[in-house]
DNA sequence: TATTAGCACTCAATCGAGTAGAGTGCTAAC
DNA sequence: GTTAGCACTCTACTCGATTGAGTGCTAATA
């Protein structure tokens, strides 16, 4: 019997829903209470003895009641629970959070980030992608006193990242202005890895062979595009997860702090997520994940992309517990704002600036862009 | 009796040793056996009920040991420790963490913080101060492409900001380099008070009164003044709390952590920080803080200043029951280290880029320069 | 007079038996 | 197929007894 009739299917739902709520192993007696079923404990408790069977739901022990698996958080989530509206309230709140003054991608995913832990109330992380072809977009170097320029470098995905460099003191201020000049031109529209030797000679050529200037300069450069390359990781709201009963105690929050804290893990959890659904939202839960260290938790993330460019993820950690339905519902508005802020920003594909955009971008394969009315 | 003959001094600082690295009250057998002081347990029972009688000891019941009270703990910071010697290598890894390549105040700050928590195995904090009189030392814009460029801030305290904005079409990148040029001239050496509408008349003026680029760059200055007057906060090493017996209850654990993570708290922490002593540092014990969510704990925080301004502080926080002596030590290495970077980034009194610059140094307060030797 | 040995007393922490109660599985009746 | 009833299981909690570390006091000692 691979499939679950429709009694069951109700009986799994309350369960779940129970258990999301209390964190207690839900009884077949309440289960017959609260939610009116018409049936009795006794046709209830076959019921889940039933959906034990079939894998669905766990018993902690002999005399305990019974509580959801992997697999069957796996049910709920693609079969059974409704989608969860968000109060106008709720998202007034998350809007006006995320529209705050933002004028540079990586505070963008802090931002969200941060909005989505304390709406959510479990640990929120985001994250640039490590990528080594950022593709500079401009290169210019700036004077600022005798003897100090400083490089800044602005990438296609619109992060800028700037490098105080020391240059000899004899070299004028308009002179740089040439040199700046000259290194955006040669530079740009290159990713790191293009940069050889053939254009660095080219640019050493034009300047006049002052190796005491260009090295320098280069070497700016050079850890400009390494800091933006180094995936960034934000982490936000961290310490709720000591609100759910299932660490209270000190010694498994520890370990999924310390866990949490060595942020080498996240970008590679990130970059495990398997397949996002059409909707640009992976959920895995529990076993599900590889990462060992992860498999009691659930993940939800969602990544961002321009052009086809995969420029950022973020994600909530939770207990495989989760309020899914509310995460979901609140990582599609995030999303979709943060699609919108990119938009803002980078404005590469210049859409006007107008609510009403979606018109434009009709060939998104946002799967959600049809519901409209963004607020 | 205002004053603690030799052998309550001996005792006291037997029992505080004892506590801090036991975390269990202290009992007058165990002082007798693992000191060899002579002395039968009933002797030092006495001693040690004066002692408590004296406020430096405190019974958490009648028969229990005895743990030192702030009072305890100051005395024994000032007066009864020795200073701690740290390993070479512990200064070699600390020195290593440190010297990694940095170029920019925010960034040491960060670094300094993450050396401290991970070397104290308690929480560290650093923070730019806030401060209202930032000067500008260059304020340059730089073409990014067409319609947009960023505006970018040094001050004289060695931060930079920028802040992407944008510029109508039409505007090409020569007259930017020009206007670039008029805000450098006209707004370097200013604080942000200082650029009042007189200044910004004589811009306009000399710019050729195009609203339309003037107040876009002027909003950029002033986002990036205020990135830099809004006191940036890193914390590094929260979750090491949970390592020690004081919070091994979550809710004291959950206590903390939400206090420190609400960030407003630091910055007032730092800011209250009485008179440091002589060499930079300050410790407060328990309830020698003002911030009554603080009472629990000891900070230990050290500034650095560069030519009399306060640029920097950065502070340990830990139990009551703090190894002091160590943390101690470490500050005063890192705090030098400190200093010495900030010379090397900002450079502002060009000290030759040497190791044995302390003889250069001659004028400096620093009452831990005589120690020589740096590594 | 300072120190120490001895002893009665205190109190948190630990242990264990007993109990309560939530929940199951099974059986028999409906 | 559903339900009522009942015996059984197992955790969590309670509560008294016990343990043991530590004190304070007193009297003996150097």
């Amino acid at each position: 019997m691979m499939f679950l009739d429709d009694r069951k299917k109700l009986i799994l739902h309350a369960i779940i829903d129970d258990y999301i709520s209390t964190a207690e192993p839900i009884g077949s007696r309440s289960v017959s209470k609260k939610h009116e079923l018409g049936l009795s404990s006794a046709t209830i408790r076959n019921e889940m003895s039933d959906l034990e069977e079939l894998g669905y739901l766990i018993q902690p022990h002999t005399s305990a009641g019974r509580i959801p698996s992997d697999k069957g958080y796996r049910f709920y989530v693609d079969q059974l629970m409704k989608a969860c509206e968000l109060t106008v309230d709720e998202i007034n709140a998350m809007k006006i959070e995320m529209e705050t003054k933002i004028n540079e991608l990586s505070q963008l995913l802090r931002q969200a980030s941060s909005t989505m832990s304390r709406f959510t109330k479990y640990t929120s992380m985001a994250a640039t992608p490590e990528r080594k072809n950022s593709e500079l977009k401009a290169v210019q170097v700036v004077p600022i006193e005798r003897g100090s320029a400083l490089v800044v470098v602005v990438t296609n995905a619109g992060i800028i990242k700037n490098s105080l460099v020391k240059l000899p003191e004899t070299v004028s201020p308009e002179f740089l202005i040439r040199v700046s000049n000259i290194f955006n031109d040669k530079l740009s529209g290159l990713t790191l890895e293009q940069i050889n030797i053939m254009v660095i000679r080219e640019i050493e050529i034009l300047i006049g062979s002052s190796q005491e200037i260009l090295m320098p300069i280069l070497n700016g450069v050079t850890e400009c595009i390494n800091q933006i390359d180094t995936s960034e990781v934000y982490l936000d709201g961290t310490t709720n997860i000591l609100n759910y009963p299932e660490f209270k105690d000190v010694v498994k929050a520890r370990e999924f702090l310390n866990m949490i804290d060595t942020k080498d893990i996240l970008p590679l959890l990130l970059k495990n997520i398997k397949n996002a659904g059409d909707n640009g939202i992976s959920i895995q839960i529990g076993k599900e994940n590889e990462i060992e260290e992860m498999q009691d938790c659930s993940v939800v993330t969602a990544n961002y992309n321009l052009g086809g460019l995969v420029i950022g993820t973020i994600g909530i950690i939770g207990p495989t517990r989760m309020e899914y339905a509310r995460v979901l519902a609140a990582m599609k508005y995030i999303r979709r704002k943060i699609n919108e802020e990119i938009d803002r920003i980078i404005g590469n594909s210049f859409k006007d600036f107008n609510r009403d955009s979606k018109t434009i971008k009709g060939g998104l394969t946002d799967s959600d862009e049809e519901k409209g009315e963004l607020i």
